[in-house]
DNA sequence: GCTGGAAATTTGTCTGACAACCTGACAAAT
DNA sequence: ATTTGTCAGGTTGTCAGACAAATTTCCAGC
């Protein structure tokens, strides 16, 4: 049994037929079958129409409710809501090229955004954390061990000195898009080719302008770092595809 | 029929059974009561616990499902997720005010980055209509008319010329928490005290930094724009209270 | 034309049943 | 002693039918 739990598609469970129909209904609301106001067809008229029983029908629709697509009203029907899908924010597990470097762009707003509040609100004990996490990077690029976790820690450091929830939340949220890109910072690939010491050196930057408290250095760094990350991720992809 | 459509507690479907269940299971999930990777109690128990049908029970669970807070599997049961809640970003309808204050942090963030891409990217088009926008809300300062459809619309123009769709989807779903902001800069007190007039004098700064390529302006207007609007909507709030 | 109420329609909930699948225990074979 | 096969029980997934609750439609009656 190898020791990083591999995610092969056997372990993870399969889609159910709701899901399945929620995910198809979804897809209607986007492409314009629907629109917003529009009555969704009746349960009945869903059950002939996907061959599936009613409480197939009522799972997808209660899916759907969760997510803000649509609002069902009693005796009267479901109605599609005004603004579909804007309920909450969501990225596919999955994304092309083009899409992934949006979302690295996203994250750049954020971190830069983070590292400026950072820079102006840190206390000791952000520092002290942030700090820790430093070496410990540090540690893992001296003895050649891995440093994804530490690196890890060292985001989540910076969002814990920003003291905003939400803005933390949101860089959680997106950072589980990105643990690809953070593992191939400290593959063997990049530290024989200097990648890992470069993000390390990036790193360092940030953390001296966090602590001397200058925003616009911190926010200059952050920025430099997540464009270097993305483009030493492509540069990996390319390179292996 | 007032042309605003009025959002009260009546005309907006109640919470059903499963809804509500749902809910006190995320609570209890958020709590600790349950956490990553126990299995939640069967769907028997819980009918039994809850006094609610099985079929209810399923919808509870169908939406935790959809909402990435738990994964179950036929025949052994449903296992809380390892990152509960973090497979989508949501914010509460109803906050608090200091709540209300990180997110408007939250949304400065992404303006300033929108407004700096924006200028970077900005076409003929994006500029035809960010300037249209802007027209708008001057006829409707100069005329004593709603400009908050043309506000939203300014931006929205600045998120469409920043050419991220997930910047802008993202920044979408963050407006929908700041009508009430938005409506505050165009009410007759907000005239009375100059408070819409610096709005637009603020939105004018926008638009001429990103019209001529100045990215570092533009974020440094954006920046401005937004900490104004949550100052001045918090004094409105203060003197309404 | 309008009103009132009955009838039809639609979603919400309950109940029972069976299928698909997993888990653990036990027996049999190696 | 370990592995393998089998079986029984439990759990989720799906189906079917029924009734309750709320809305909409329609028509008689005025």
């Amino acid at each position: 049994m190898p020791s990083h739990p591999q995610s092969s598609d056997s372990d993870l469970p399969r889609a159910g037929l709701g899901a399945t129909l929620a995910a198809r209904l979804v897809a209607s609301i986007r492409a314009g079958d629907f629109k917003p106001g529009d009555r969704l067809p009746t349960e009945m008229q869903l059950v002939e129409r996907f061959s599936v029983s009613r409480a197939v029908v009522r799972e997808a629709i209660a899916r759907l409710k969760t997510d803000g697509f649509v609002e069902s009203r009693q005796g009267s029907g479901a109605f599609v809501s005004a603004k579909p899908g804007l309920a909450n924010f969501r990225i596919a597990n999955q994304l092309a090229a083009a899409d992934l470097a949006h979302v690295f762009e996203l994250r750049g707003v954020i971190e830069v955004g983070m590292a400026e509040l950072a820079a102006q609100r840190r206390s000791k004990a952000d520092i002290a954390a942030l700090d820790a996490a430093f070496m410990q990077m540090q540690q893992a690029l001296e003895g050649g061990q891995d440093g994804a976790d530490a690196d890890d820690a060292f985001h989540a450091a910076i969002a814990t000195a920003a003291h905003n929830p939400y803005l933390a939340q949101f860089a959680a949220f997106l950072a589980q898009h990105f643990s690809a890109t953070r593992a191939v910072t400290w593959q063997p690939e990049a530290r024989a080719s200097g990648s890992t010491l470069a993000a390390q050196a990036e790193h360092l930057d940030l953390v001296k302008a966090i602590l001397r408290g200058d925003a616009e250095a911190a926010g200059f760094a952050a920025r430099r770092h997540v464009a270097n990350a993305a483009a030493r991720y492509q540069a990996a992809q390319k390179k292996k595809g």
